[in-house]
DNA sequence: ATCAAAATGTTTACGCTGTCAACTATTTTA
DNA sequence: TAAAATAGTTGACAGCGTAAACATTTTGAT
């Protein structure tokens, strides 16, 4: 089965391979030799369609960045009561159900951007997605598209910061009350949206004169 | 210089020429052989006072975790008026001043935790001090423990959200409004406080109940 | 159909890494 | 002072990314 994958087009292969190791032993564990070995082919056959192991960690990444805007538009636009919120709980659901996509999205050290422009861009669709969600909330309301920005930061930023705790595995080692690991979340979410009804006017006042 | 302490004291010119390297290099950047070098030593030597790669660096992980602890103590009980306040300014001016040294505690995979328990400790330290910090602001309401936890999670997961986006310079590709990449902190902070001072009573219930 | 060019894959080689093992020199202790 | 612990050196090994040279297969133009 990997031999017709194999011989059809090696380079969706390498990509196979490269995600089976890093699902095996983590993005630090993968070697460009672990991907030829596991093709039995030479190990240098992978260069031939990556010109470094980073170019093909950079592409993983891209196809991961790709399903997970898939993933969080999809599933916001199946809630149209309440997209945000929907789009919020997809993002944690995404970091829970694929932690190692995740972590290589956002835990991994990025390769050089301007050597991988298509990272990029996909990177800044998702992100974009939150933005337009939160442009939309904010139609008819001055400044925005600064307020869709800043909230959409805010957002992220929270979201981010709880996955990547979660994924961190420390939570356990802070002998925390009953109840609170598995319910951090909830309440993260009720915290963004109580922020976000909360009038911040005056910031983005203060914000324009500066 | 150098020298002196090499001869006084290799395991301190150890970890003084491992953080000079991880500063030229990165975390990723940093070898055994690069720190022996340094110091004009065999490249075995170093393994005379910490048997692995990953021992020196959960020892300097661990040093940088004291230093950030410190950090935020010190600065926050300086503004007595709000010190909650403060101290989270002061997690993110650390973010900011000392970004190796927070990406090495934050970003960096950490080895494992039961093989280093001085570096769990320390982390947890840090954490303590937000967690304690709330404890005495919610004196006298019920839950006063949980609630200081839900909320000490929350503010973690956003400043350090943040804090993580800023150094994977990733908002340079989102094309912002002009301002908005500078002032996202502040505004960060005031969506924190103005989530705190939300009433969530009902989740607290609701938490108990579970 | 032929033949040059491009693509794909292999082999070999280099310098780098972490770390094990054996050896030596120094310092501490009994 | 002899023995033992400590500190440092040398050499080796397997693994890594990847450059270079080579062989083969596929493709495209005549």
């Amino acid at each position: 089965m990997t031999k017709v994958i194999n011989k059809l087009n090696l380079k969706e292969a390498c990509i196979h391979a490269a995600r089976a190791v890093i699902a095996e032993q983590g993005v630090e564990g993968l070697s460009m030799r672990d991907v030829a070995r596991k093709l039995a082919i030479s190990h240098q056959a992978p260069y031939r369609h990556f010109p470094s192991r980073n170019h093909l960690l950079a592409e993983i990444m891209r196809r991961c960045f790709e399903d997970f805007a898939d993933f969080l538009d999809t599933t916001s636009k199946a809630q149209p009561a309440d997209e945000l919120g929907a789009m919020s709980q997809a993002y944690m659901q995404y970091a829970d159900h694929k932690p190692l996509e995740y972590r290589l999205m956002f835990g991994t050290p990025w390769p050089e951007p301007a050597d991988h422009p298509d990272l990029v861009k996909h990177a800044v669709h998702a992100f974009d997605l939150l933005r337009n969600n939160l442009l939309i909330r904010n139609a008819g309301q001055p400044d925005a598209k600064k307020r869709s920005e800043f909230q959409a930061l805010f957002i992220w930023s929270s979201l981010h910061g709880l996955a990547s705790i979660k994924h961190a595995n420390v939570m356990q080692h802070l002998v925390l009350s009953h109840g609170v690991e598995n319910q951090a979340q909830d309440f993260m979410l009720e915290m963004i949206d109580a922020a976000l009804v909360s009038d911040r006017d005056a910031f983005f006042e203060r914000s324009n004169a500066a």
